[in-house]
DNA sequence: TATTGTTATACTCTATAACTATA
DNA sequence: TATAGTTATAGAGTATAACAATA
């Protein structure tokens, strides 16, 4: 278990005097044991989310889009006509939370909010046709770069089985 | 795709006059859709890891211990004699932030700082008995309960799967 | 009285610069 | 000069209470 790339397993070494990395310039130390860490499924999801989000924002950076803010122009666009306190709850972000969030998108002209006419305390929200072109550009990018490179590393098949375990954690858990 | 339990499919529907349960009160909404949000892994790798994470805490509530504690204590125990800069790195924690967070542990008596002798800048990290005590309580807690539940929930072949993508994605993506 | 959007606020995480004491 | 631990600080993300407008 723990497979480990120890230093006497690298082909690379005594060929050149001192191959001093940026990270390793003085330590020279043997690398740390993982031990039990890697049997725990919280840990790796946890990098593994940060991993994602990060490849995220990157693949994404030419439209200054946070996953959370896509997530949102997702499902506006889904669900056109729905109220703040709806689109928070099925993104599970506190009503709140979503106020400053709804002025960014809304301050870009991504979206708008409109009284509503049945029930004035509520607020409709609505993509702008910006809005949409973004967020067209935006799943262009995700899937072309994002999704594309994890469907690489994984496999088309096992990516499947990676989403639906994660989905049913998230349902059922 | 999106399989979506409609109003309408609902066997409960009609049976009762007015059902009012506490989350739906006043609305009686059609449930959004999800669209294309499904598809998107990062957007349920985020969802499952909360989940995992509150019930980590749930099922190790007794010994008051977050996830990120939890992998300090186990990183120690396998690790003993490194310093605060190495177990920080291992775990993806920076070093100023490493500074409270073992304040914390060490204000419990679970491990002990101490001045390496060879490099008196470094401090050498150690378990303490308590440490090694509340650990292993730990484990057993986690075992039994928290990863133990996740068996029942995937199966133990699709929790070793999805373990391995995780683990994966953190390591090459 | 209850709900929607909002403000204020607080607490946790995370990130960076800079200090000190050692090397 | 560089490194280990530390401090200070700032920024996200998240959580709760309470208010005004409306129902």
């Amino acid at each position: 278990m723990t497979v480990s790339k120890t230093a006497a397993a690298d082909p690379a070494r005594g060929a050149r005097p001192a191959r001093k990395e940026p990270a390793e310039t003085a330590a020279e130390t043997t690398p740390l044991q993982m031990g039990e860490l890697s049997e725990l499924l919280g840990y790796s999801l946890k990098r593994a989310q940060l991993k994602i989000f990060e490849d995220f924002l990157r693949c994404v950076a030419p439209l200054q889009l946070t996953p959370a803010q896509f997530s949102v122009l997702l499902l506006l666009d889904q669900n056109p006509g729905r109220n703040q306190t709806e689109i928070a709850n099925t993104l599970g972000i506190l009503r709140p939370n979503f106020v400053a969030m709804l002025d960014g998108l809304e301050s870009r002209d991504l979206c708008v909010r409109m009284r509503s006419t049945n029930d004035r305390r509520s607020h409709i929200l609505m993509l702008t046709d910006k809005g949409r072109a973004v967020l067209s550009r935006a799943k262009k990018l995700v899937a072309a770069k994002h999704e594309a490179r994890l469907n690489e590393l994984l496999g088309s098949a096992n990516r499947a089985a990676l989403l639906e375990m994660l989905a049913t954690i998230a349902r059922e858990f």
